[in-house]
DNA sequence: GTGTAAAACCCAAAACTTTTGTGGTTTTTC
DNA sequence: GAAAAACCACAAAAGTTTTGGGTTTTACAC
């Protein structure tokens, strides 16, 4: 019988133990499930590198935002995705996240590229249990809301730089475009300019910017 | 009872007589699974035309060559894939393709963005059924070796223009530097100073042409 | 309806990037 | 060891983006 260990990271302590439970009840082969928890950032920290020296996890899932995010608390699920890249380079990381906007989908795939990625709303036992059996087989699992949006882009044609996707996002929570200037390190009329090349990119010339956002929501950039 | 109309196209009749023959055998809630077959373009179209005006199939899996490339047949899967979304948006298209190659992917995933996407390695009677059913319930469906290259795209920042991929998919068929010209639309020295700064995007600044499409391969541009 | 602030639009000069041709040196190939 | 291919450096030309200065249009509070 061979072990498979997790670590299961969570703020939410009764979501941790939601995990754990459904988890350690899967049925895979000849493996013994042992499901490890944590529900701070410290002490996920403490456990990923304790694990450095003793057996490695061979999965561990992350909760992107670990904490409400504040001043005093800087850290999040993305860095101790990063920190385990580093330690334990073979064990995978499986994100899980509220976001479902493919902006933050989009971001977090490219900054942390993860082996998993699931959408909370997706989360139940049986995507729970195919994540699990899909990357210790060595291939990525990600939840269908987080496929669609990955479908979007892949479909898709158009590239933005960053300053574009800012522009977009910014428009997006509804900021002003006269503040724009605050969030983007460009004039106002390059901000402009880049908002009629976004609009005819997305083929809404001549309309408003709520028709741009809801063009490029459609493309999968926000 | 509800019937769930399945089309499965390929020019290799065994192959598609096993298509047939795994997917009628699926055991799906209360459905029941009737699978018709074409292996031609011509017998396909018909098909997928008399579809309009009766049952509109639900799924259609299409092989992405459908016949071997020759000059007196320009139709290949993708044709069919297009003319299908026009007809019967509602169907479901499912590719299956040989091509395992991130460049081939990439595009046809960009050029047809199908419902689902199979590398023909991957299929086997579980997959087909995890594709039925993923795509009856709206959700894309990727086997894995499509979702390992669409993986590395995504985790991807460089974003590369149509003169850059073609640079690095001819370099990786193995066309000489000099006879790039006959290829591209832009000057030797530009072919150049591309090829350069390609070099420097990958890493391997200093490095010969091998070392460039390497880096290239590894990050899922060709 | 009117006044006003915001947003959208326009333009031309400046800054920057890419392309191109030319003329070379180095590396590879046979 | 000669020829071909690959690579490099430079500078002029072409193209793109940014910028600051405007004017016009839109939104909406009163």
């Amino acid at each position: 019988m061979k072990t498979l260990r997790i670590l299961a990271v969570d703020d939410h302590e009764m979501t941790m133990l939601g995990y754990k439970f459904i988890l350690e009840r899967i049925v895979f082969d000849d493996y013994n499930i042992i499901v490890d928890t944590a529900n701070t950032y410290e002490s996920a920290k403490e456990k990923i590198e304790e694990s450095v020296y003793s057996f490695k996890y061979d999965i561990i899932f992350l909760d992107v935002q670990l904490f409400p995010p504040n001043e005093s608390q800087p850290h999040n699920g993305e860095d101790l995705g990063m920190l385990s890249r580093k330690l334990v380079p073979d064990s995978k990381i499986i994100f899980m996240s509220s976001f479902s906007d493919n902006y933050r989908i989009n971001s977090i795939l490219k900054s942390v590229d993860p082996d998993g990625y699931m959408v909370k709303t997706d989360i139940d036992p049986k995507s729970l249990e195919a994540a699990v059996k899909t990357v210790v087989a060595e291939a990525p699992y990600y939840s269908s809301k987080a496929l669609s949006a990955i479908r979007k882009k892949m479909s898709n044609d158009i590239t933005l730089d960053e300053n574009d996707k800012k522009i977009l996002y910014h428009l997006s929570i509804g900021t002003k475009t006269k503040d724009l200037e605050n969030h983007i390190e460009l004039s106002s009329s390059s901000i402009e300019n880049r908002k009629r090349h976004l609009k005819s990119l997305f083929g809404t010339e001549k309309e408003n910017d709520l028709a741009l956002i809801l063009a490029a929501k459609n493309r999968g950039f926000i």
